[in-house]
DNA sequence: AAGAGGCCCTGATAGC
DNA sequence: TGCTATCAGGGCCTCT
């Protein structure tokens, strides 16, 4: 699920149900996620309140009291779900699941509120939950992150001075989380698409007025997707909670052999393989 | 020292 | 049906 929109999803759903909860407790049932789970975890975090919710990147980072940061990464197959003890309603937010819809397998952590928990899932443990203490440590372990897609430090300056001299494709800079910190494989297509640049194009080649296309469908086209619920695709379970719909507005994205849709193009959507991941490009409007 | 590629892991799907 | 190969939303590490 993972790209920056996907994760904003579940930070708002966590916020609406557990911030300014009492963590009960943490069972661990699977330590081994891309990081080994801390084991002390339980004792350090049981009967603290949860005072702040935020998204760093494609992080979730949970503020407890006594300055505790619980860090959530989703790696590329990770979800949270939600067991209510209380009759499960059609409000239940996005990307969470009710408890007769939780995946069998995979199961890895559980928290346990008062009235409900959540559980991390993740078949391919390239996620994983981290500890820190302290606020300024925080700050150092994102220390190397780019500009958030929607902070102003994502200007056109910012873009400019770093692309220039910079060789690499523009579409590996686009996912380079030290450039700007969020995009991933699939946003980054959509993007250049949106923009008719070519995903080969090296980044120090893109025009001004390209820097500009980039901002601004990167802005559109991540706002837009957290407004659909973000992306689900690839469902491994058919009963899901409720599910995000981006996907239905792909537009170039596993969209093989298609048609381009910007305006007026009469091009067909090529699949590249770019640095062993899938890249998709319009073979006409693309430059 | 930037950039390319391998690798961690499970599951779904395509092709034979 | 049952095998094998390939691919999947991320990011850390190593090598050049």
């Amino acid at each position: 699920m993972p790209e920056l929109p996907e994760v904003e999803v579940v930070k708002q759903s966590l916020e609406k149900y557990i911030l300014n909860k009492i963590l009960l407790k943490i069972i661990v049932k699977n330590k081994n996620l891309r990081f080994p789970v801390p084991k002390d975890l339980s004792n350090k975090l049981s009967n603290l309140k949860i005072i702040k919710i935020k998204r760093i990147s494609k992080y979730v980072v949970i503020e407890f009291r006594e300055e505790l940061f619980l860090i959530v990464h989703l790696g590329m197959s990770g979800t949270l779900h939600l067991i209510k003890k209380k009759k499960f309603t059609k409000n239940t937010n996005l990307s969470f699941y009710h408890s007769k819809n939780l995946p069998k397998k995979h199961n890895h952590i559980f928290f346990y509120f008062n009235n409900l928990t959540i559980i991390f899932n993740d078949p391919r443990r390239f996620g994983f939950i981290k500890l820190i203490k302290k606020k300024k440590n925080i700050k150092n372990y994102f220390k190397k992150l780019g500009p958030d897609p929607f902070e102003k430090a994502f200007n056109f300056n910012y873009v400019k001075q770093y692309l220039f001299k910079k060789t690499k494709n523009i579409k590996n800079t686009l996912i380079d989380q030290n450039f700007i910190s969020g995009i991933g494989n699939i946003y980054s297509s959509e993007i250049l698409n949106y923009s008719k640049i070519n995903p080969l194009k090296s980044s120090g080649k893109i025009s001004d007025k390209e820097i500009n296309n980039i901002i601004y469908y990167t802005k559109k086209v991540l706002k837009r997707s957290i407004d659909r619920g973000g992306t689900t695709i690839s469902n491994f379970h058919s009963i899901k909670g409720k599910q995000g719909s981006y996907q239905k507005e792909f537009r170039i994205y596993d969209r093989e052999k298609k048609s381009c849709r910007n305006k007026l193009c009469l091009g067909s959507v090529v699949k590249l393989n770019i640095s062993n991941r899938s890249t998709y490009m319009c073979n006409i409007c693309q430059k």
